[in-house]
DNA sequence: AAAGGATACAACCGCTCCGCG
DNA sequence: CCGCGGAGCGGTTGTATCCTT
C-alpha cells in the first residue's frame, strides 16, 4: 500500500474532523480540491456523501415522524424515485435517508402482501427474494406499489400517522402547500427550487457550525486558533 | 445465552448533467 | 460546437445492530 492510495470504507473521527475544517474554509462546492488540498486519501466524491449524508450541520438523526414517513410516501408517489427532489421537501433528512427507508419500506410491505395473500398456487414470479423485489421495482417503475396498495391505509404506518399526524399537522402545512404549489412545475426537471432547503449551499460563504459532535467542536476552535 | 434472520445505516459505483475553455 | 472535468443523483452493496426463536 502506498501513502497516496485512495481509501475506501468507513470514515474515521480524524477524517471526519479533517474535513469540517476544510468545508469551513473552502465551502461544500469543490469537492476536488477539498479532497486534495485536506490530505485525506479520499475522492471528491466521497468527501462530498460523507458531508451531505453525515456531517452536515442540521441533520435530523434517528427515526422519521410518522408525518415524514407519510410525506415520503406521498412525495415519492408523485414523483418517483426522485431522492434528493424529495429530501429538499424534508429538512435535515438525506436523499440516502430517504432512499433507505422508502426501500425498508417497500420490502416490508410486499412481505406483507406476500404473507396476507399467501396464494398457495402463486404464480407471483416476481417477489422471490430482495434482489429481484429491487429489479422489479425499477421495472416496474416508482409509482407501481401505490397503484396497488394506494390509497388504502394498509401499512400500519400509514394508520399511525393519521394518529400522531394531527398534532404536527400545522408544521407541516407549509411543506404540503409547497408540494401542492410545486406539482406544476414538476414536469420541468429544470425548474428545480432553487432555494428552500435545508441544504442550500451558500456558495462560498457556507457558515454552518456542526452543533452535536464535540470533536466538531473543537475543530472550529482549532481553526479559530489557526487564524 | 447463542444463532440466525431482519433491519437500518453508511459508503461506493456508474451514469448524467452542467459549466468552462 | 465540442471535449473535459467536476458535481450531483440514483442504484446497489456491505456491515453493524437489533430482534426473534
Amino acid at each position: 500500500m502506498t501513502q497516496d492510495e485512495v481509501r475506501k470504507g468507513p470514515w474515521t473521527e480524524q477524517e471526519d474532523v479533517q474535513l469540517v475544517c476544510f468545508v469551513g474554509l473552502f465551502g461544500d462546492r469543490r469537492w476536488d480540491f477539498i479532497a486534495k488540498v485536506s490530505g485525506l486519501n479520499r475522492t471528491g466524491k466521497s468527501c462530498r456523501l460523507r458531508w451531505v449524508n453525515y456531517l452536515h450541520p442540521g441533520l435530523k438523526r434517528g427515526k422519521m415522524t410518522p408525518q415524514e414517513e407519510k410525506l415520503v410516501l406521498e412525495l415519492q408517489s408523485r414523483w418517483g424515485n426522485r431522492w434528493s427532489r424529495i429530501a429538499k421537501k424534508l429538512p435535515g433528512r438525506t436523499d440516502n435517508e430517504i432512499k433507505n427507508y422508502w426501500r425498508t419500506h417497500i420490502r416490508k410491505v410486499s412481505q406483507e402482501k406476500k404473507r396476507t395473500v399467501s396464494l398457495p398456487s402463486s404464480s407471483s414470479p416476481a417477489l422471490k427474494d430482495p434482489k429481484v423485489d429491487s429489479i422489479t421495482m425499477k421495472a416496474s417503475g416508482a409509482e407501481s406499489f401505490y397503484d396497488t396498495g394506494g390509497p388504502e391505509p394498509s401499512s400500519s404506518t400509514e394508520i399511525k400517522s393519521r394518529e400522531v399526524g394531527k398534532k404536527t399537522e400545522h408544521a407541516m402545512d407549509d411543506i404540503w402547500g409547497e408540494i401542492a404549489l410545486s406539482e406544476e412545475d414538476a414536469i420541468t426537471p429544470a425548474n428545480e427550487y432553487c432555494g428552500e432547503s435545508l441544504w442550500e449551499t451558500q456558495g462560498e460563504e457556507c457558515k454552518m457550525l456542526p452543533r452535536s459532535t464535540d470533536s466538531l467542536f473543537s475543530c472550529y476552535a482549532e481553526l479559530e486558533y489557526l487564524r
